[in-house]
DNA sequence: GACGTTTTAGACAATGGCGTCTAATTTTAC
DNA sequence: GTAAAATTAGACGCCATTGTCTAAAACGTC
């Protein structure tokens, strides 16, 4: 105790398992007493307690609140941007069934993008501090929501150019998708709620169909084409 | 000083402009502050500042701040609600152009519904202090969205019986003719940001170019018909 | 102008949170 | 086992805020 030392200012390689665990313990209580509190609501003793920490090993690892509320962001921001990243990746290069593609890419996208803990954290987090850390908010705005549409418009215009889509827009094709994908779970986005697997699976389907409505190559039977129902019976 | 009523107990009619202007700049600097600073962030003080009141006269209209809280989103939502049926109630009966009504009342909706001073703060509040107030989000939900969906698909059937539209569920429609709407507001929505009408007049074109090509009567035309860039230059 | 009411500014105690400090204890590395 | 580093519980000062209280001032009505 002679000198007095930052604890994590050196990072040595030395403790690492222990220090490595207290800090995503604290990482993952404050993400949560943030979102539930906000950050003017949140109190540092509820975190460790959460935390299942003391009070000063949080000021250890983070100077100030304001310090720990920004590495939380930070640190849920790196993991949903891998969990999107992921997730555009899963797009099969060569869609036989576009249909079924787009669906169960809209249900990975909801579940695992939007509806999850990280989504929820980041909408409510990002609507609420945003005008106090712009930085923050710009840099999410980017990567989450920038990439996503980015992504998809590249994906739409693949498909319009192999002529299975007919798209004047790519970028506005690519934003409708992901408002007609949320369109039937927007009061659950908005609650935090998590939809179920059937939901999810349904809202899906309802924003492809309407996708494909709208953008599908119009095939040549469209004209005496039974009003979709029959599609829908499997 | 005999008695020390409560003073707007009785509400005699005697001073009423002097303590209803008073209530109203309470009231509006309230939801300024809430809005901003969220709950626990607000305080008394500054709203009784940007109010230019004394503290004390925010606790002789209302008891405490939780008290001034409630108030404040009744307050909006009745103001909400009042223009969301006016909005709804916009509509013409019969719509011989019916893309141009459409956008024409998306833009209405999204401009002083959703992304106007009331939609912000409601959004924004709900989202943040609706897991501690349930009874109020819940109240929100059913005048807001709840009766906006509602009114929509009441007007699709009513569109579709006489064979303009062609639709299977008509609230299924309607939540993604709202979704359409914000599709390309989004981030704008998230921010509180406010759109110009510019913004809002493309956004609401957009929506409705898509919505009717996914459920506008398919017209014998259809298929010889020239990708839709025709139709925007005017 | 007089009276009752409302508003105001300021003081006040109570509360609670932030951030610091210390001394004791535990963990980790060697 | 030993020494360094990390963690803990608790106390502490500080400050902001809530909600109350009081005496003075402003207001509106007659």
């Amino acid at each position: 105790m002679k000198d007095r030392m930052t604890p994590a200012a050196r990072m040595g390689g030395h403790t690492q398992r222990g220090q490595c665990a207290k800090r995503m313990s604290i990482l993952d209580a404050a993400a949560d007493v943030f979102c539930r509190q906000g950050f003017a609501g949140a109190s540092i003793d509820e975190i460790a307690a959460v935390a299942c920490v003391s009070r000063q090993t949080i000021y250890n690892h983070y100077r100030e609140k304001e310090t720990l509320f920004v590495a939380v962001v930070e640190d849920v921001m790196n993991r949903a941007n891998a969990m999107l990243f992921s997730v555009l990746s899963s797009f099969p290069d060569n869609a036989d069934d576009l249909e079924g593609e787009l669906t169960a890419f809209a249900v990975r996208l909801n579940k695992n993008c939007i509806c999850n803990h990280d989504g929820k954290f980041l909408r409510k987090l990002v609507q609420t501090e945003g005008e106090r850390y712009p930085h923050l908010f710009e840099s999410w705005r980017q990567q989450g929501p920038g990439k996503l549409i980015t992504a998809l418009s590249a994906l739409f215009a693949r498909l319009a150019h192999k002529g299975t889509l007919v798209i004047d827009d790519f970028d506005v094709a690519a934003r409708q998708f992901v408002a007609l994908g949320n369109a039937d779970l927007q009061m659950m986005i908005l609650l935090g709620a998590t939809p179920t697997d059937e939901e999810l699976e349904k809202a899906a389907r309802n924003a492809v169909r309407t996708f494909l409505k709208a953008y599908g190559r119009p095939v040549a039977e469209k004209a005496g084409q039974q009003p979709q129902l029959a599609a829908i019976s499997g």
